[in-house]
RNA sequence: GGCCCCAUCGUCUAACGGCUAGGACGCCAGGUUUUCAUCCUGGUAAUAGGGGUUCGAUUCCCCUUGGGGUCACCA
């Protein structure tokens, strides 16, 4: 039987950079295993639902360079793969369940319950529903239904029964039903609820594994109970690690940095190395190899090899480095390209202006070790692109005194102006010839040129800034830093 | 509080029950360098505690402690 593994979103908010981790893990077995990957939208919280909130789930999937083989926008032979286009078919799988004994109506209104779970926790013990409407007779439930009374449809969970599921990550989870509460299946609004329809669904659409946050293994047992009481096989379960915010807290939080996976794009990372970073966050081949393209990870993901542990910390600053390395190893072309995508897709102007492709290349491969980010393009290249504001204390800070960064740029000025070949190796040649001559150190001569030119005392290698910003502007701009001086 | 899960450097992690517990990020130091990065070299730092089992426990078992999850007509 060919594997089919599914990501069920809840079209409740923005998609979080966990839910991320998850999808890869659920494509990338799919890939692996050669099976399918379904995207399913569990719509069934109409007071929690967000217009939108599905588009824009499917498309940060989209834009991190995932896909999927069946689902909304792809069609496939097990739809509809919205839960809100199924609700007949919850509704005739509950009224079986409650012919069958398995679950029963019940009309208990939210006063009592929410007074029955003050009462309980008053007395210490676990809130849980007293199975009142389980003992209502057939004709009471008839005559209640008929007269229109709002009721939900509960699971008649059995007393003082061990239920064991077996985990590929965890093992083997033992939970005794006495500590299962009659989960509401279908709600008094003609919905079911996530227990009823994840299961209707996986089964349905022929799920074999599921791969999901391990906050969910709490709830598995009450899964496994209606499996067995539809009587279908139960799928193979994965439990994955949660991640949690480096420094204690439980949650990724804003005050670290983006959240919601579509920010992390935005602040300029790229999807690669967000998809390599996240890979590491629960699953580890057991080699040293940690730079990974989808494919190699394709290849390398195994169930057995995800971590068995509570919690995995969003460390940022790896995150960063991460980022740092998949921008160096990019063509700068290639580079180029994600830089204006992403300067498109988020509206940020490169602030390049009409300049050519030839020279902002040259430009970022200049700047391209030292960047991060990409918004760090802007920060790096500013001034090759646009005059820059030249603060004085800088550009007097190397000299040891003003008349002397006055000499040193009228030397420097002299000597540009007569360079006949506007060359990097000339420029350095003839550039350390003069401050011997002057017995000038490199550093108050070089950086004194630097900051004349660049108004920053960090840029790439100064002859290699010159030979680019060329002969005419380099020479003006240091005729302007002189005047400053005046 | 009940139930469930987890426990190796600060973090992500490696180590058929067996060499000085390995790697990566971070941090520190040094090298390269006119600056900032990159790059290279080195260093710092961990088996939560207590009992067992064993010739030998990071590894297996128990307890304690700590952390997390979950107990809705939310997913």
């Amino acid at each position: 039987m060919s594997v089919r593994v599914r990501m069920a979103p809840s079209p409740t908010g923005e998609y979080h950079i966990g839910h991320i981790r998850t999808v890869l893990y659920n494509w990338a077995f799919a890939k692996k295993e050669e099976g399918t990957f379904v995207i399913r939208i569990e719509d069934t919280d109409r007071e929690r639902f967000v217009e939108g909130a599905a588009d824009r789930i499917l498309a940060v999937i989209s834009l991190y360079g995932l896909d999927w083989d069946e689902g909304p926008n792809k069609g496939g032979s097990f739809g509809p793969y919205t839960q809100s286009k199924r609700l007949d078919l919850y509704k005739d799988y509950a009224e079986n369940l409650v012919e069958q004994g398995d679950a029963y109506y019940c009309f208990c209104t939210k006063e009592r319950l929410s007074d029955l779970r003050k009462q309980q926790r008053e007395q210490g013990i676990p809130p849980k529903y007293d199975k009142k409407c389980l003992g209502l007779s057939k004709d009471a439930v008839k005559e209640r239904l008929e007269a229109g009374e709002s009721h939900v449809i509960r699971l008649n969970v059995p007393e003082n029964r061990d239920i064991t599921f077996s985990d590929v990550v965890y093992g083997d989870i033992t939970v005794n039903t006495n500590d299962i509460d009659d989960q509401v299946l279908l709600k008094s609004d003609g919905f079911p609820t996530y227990h009823l329809a994840v299961v209707i669904d996986d089964h349905l659409m022929e799920i074999t594994h599921i791969m999901r946050g391990m906050d969910w293994i709490p709830s598995t047992p009450k899964h496994v109970l209606l499996y067995e009481a539809f009587g279908w096989d139960l799928p193979i379960y994965a439990h994955l690690p949660n991640i949690k915010e480096l420094g204690g807290s439980k949650k990724l939080s804003k005050r670290f940095g983006s959240v919601y996976a579509i920010e992390f794009l935005k602040e300029g990372y790229l999807s690669e190395a967000l998809l390599n970073f996240l890979m590491f966050l629960g699953w580890n081949p057991g080699t040293e190899k940690e730079i990974y393209t989808l494919e190699e990870f394709i290849e390398d993901f195994s169930l057995e090899d995800v971590h068995k542990t509570d919690l995995v910390a969003f460390d940022r600053k790896k995150l960063l480095w991460m980022n740092g390395q998949y921008i160096r190893n990019l063509e700068t072309k290639d580079l180029w390209q994600k830089l204006k995508e992403w300067s498109e897709r988020f509206e940020i102007d490169l602030g390049v202006g009409e300049i050519s492709e030839e020279y902002i290349l040259q430009a970022l491969s200049l700047v391209q070790t030292r960047m991060k980010l990409l918004p760090d393009f802007m920060e790096r290249t500013t001034y090759f692109f646009k005059e820059p504001e030249i603060p004085v204390e800088l550009l007097t800070k190397y000299a040891k005194s003003p008349e002397r960064t006055k000499e040193i740029l009228e030397k420097f000025i002299d000597l540009y102006e007569g360079v006949k070949e506007w060359s990097v190796e000339i420029l350095d040649q003839t550039s350390h010839e003069l401050i011997e001559k002057h017995d000038y150190s490199p550093k108050e001569a070089f950086m004194t040129v630097r900051v004349a030119i660049s108004g920053r005392k960090a840029t790439p290698p100064l002859f290699d800034m010159l030979g680019l910003i060329g002969k005419e502007k380099s020479v003006n701009r240091l005729k302007e830093s002189l005047k400053l001086l005046e």
